[in-house]
DNA sequence: CAGCAGCGTTGCGTATTTTGCATCGCTGGT
DNA sequence: ACCAGCGATGCAAAATACGCAACGCTGCTG
């Protein structure tokens, strides 16, 4: 639609991979050297951009503080933040916080693993609805017509050999979540990494958002991460409450 | 320079106050609605914002995940951030890490403190040179030429009553910033709000980064923000060496 | 139930903007 | 001192964004 603002809005995601020179952008990019300057100049007086001594570009300040704005305007956000970081510091997991966007997870805050092992993750970063733990939870509580919806635009792409690649057998997935209250993921998004997640409830009674917990294979075991279910639904119950989400009702009137 | 690019950015900053309708933007900006609605469909494609189903907006994903990513390209950061972690635990308050960007410093972490007294900064918000702690150590540092040659940049806006307004009373503070390896803002910058600074050196002994606190001073006076000066020196101490700084050389080579 | 108001959306002609080229200037290396 | 590499600029051509006017949808209100 508006080229121009395109062009400008890929620099700043080449920027994301890492500082570069007008000319690398512009190579990399395939526009000419004399517009990425330009768009490059705009950015910076914006402050979304900035160019050190020696002329090369990283992402500027005004990025870091519009996602700080950004992530404090999610209210699920500000709440669940306390409680996750007790359960982090407590069993010392990769604990993830998550919203859905289409038919896609968006994480929305994470906290990292205490031993070495890192996950790649990164709160921004979107992954696919049927492959995560955190998709699952979020689907299994839509309405029906709604999550039929969603349904038609997930291409049910295997991410590793364990990925449900069938809709009838994810449905069937989803059945399961819904009666348990928690989802897991045996490796289905990515290999050597389980994954359990259960749903944050607003007012309303639907999910809101999820928690996750991700630990790699070599780590812990799946036998071991099940054990954390109890606590994980203890915290998702929680940060529901203080959401304002009243227990009494056990179905959502859908 | 690219005005359709301009208006684009200046969206999402009227979107990090909150989320938006079109109307509201087109009318905040006052740029037509059908212009505002076609750059917010390339931000949305990219995902910079989010349409949500009642045709709001937000602030999108992507923003998120490029702050994280710009984030976590600044080595100081990382090396800092453990050890940050660690003095606020220690002490509760709240404490930045900044770095200087031309005559006005940036905040590159930020971790709140433990009391209810919040104070309104934000990682990527901007501050004057003249008025921080942070600024006078940063400025405190650098060799005599760029250091006036920032000066020449510096308004010396009175921020407070306390602010030092005059650029000869300004180099006598730097003076004794640099002699006592620390800097003090006495509600220079806030009113009620006092805050000390300390260098983090890099291995060529030149202070690439800040770590400073802020106190209110309802929640402790003058004297007692004093007594965290060794401790604060600890930290930048530490975290100076974890960057590979090597603290015999008394003075830098200048 | 009908009419109305508010808001988002679209197609199109005009003109402003962006674009790419050629050229210049700076800096750093040999 | 020269050359190579890269960043910066002015200008003319052309693609692009712009603003207008009008439409359609949704949710009130009489």
């Amino acid at each position: 639609m508006s080229t121009s603002l395109g062009k400008a809005l890929r620099i700043l995601v080449v920027l994301g991979e890492g500082p570069a020179s007008l000319d690398e952008l512009a190579t990399r990019l395939d526009v000419h050297k004399t517009t990425v300057l330009r768009l490059l100049r705009t950015l910076a007086e914006e402050h979304f951009v900035h160019r050190d001594d020696q002329h090369r570009y990283r992402l500027g300040s005004r990025l870091f503080e519009l996602s700080s704005r950004g992530l404090d305007q999610r209210e699920v956000r500000t709440v669940a933040a306390p409680h996750l970081h007790a359960f982090n510091r407590a069993h010392g997991h990769t604990v993830h916080l998550s919203e859905r966007d289409g038919a896609e997870i968006v994480y929305i805050d994470k906290l990292e693993s205490l031993d070495h092992v890192r996950m790649a993750s990164r709160v921004g970063l979107r992954g696919p609805v049927h492959s995560t733990a955190a998709g699952k939870v979020l689907l299994a509580d839509l309405p029906a017509a709604e999550r039929d919806r969603v349904l038609d635009d997930v291409g049910f792409v295997a991410r590793t050999p364990r990925t449900i690649t069938d809709r009838a057998a994810y449905l069937a997935e989803l059945a399961r979540v819904r009666e348990q209250g928690w989802a897991q993921d045996r490796e289905e998004n990515e290999a050597s990494i389980n994954c359990i997640g259960a749903p944050v409830r607003g007012p309303s009674g639907s999910a809101v958002a999820t928690v996750s917990v991700s630990v790699p294979t070599i780590v812990a075991g799946y036998d071991q991460l099940i054990e954390l279910v109890p606590s994980l639904l203890a915290v998702t119950g929680t940060i529901s409450r203080d959401l304002g989400w009243r227990p009494s009702r056990e179905e959502p009137p859908a």
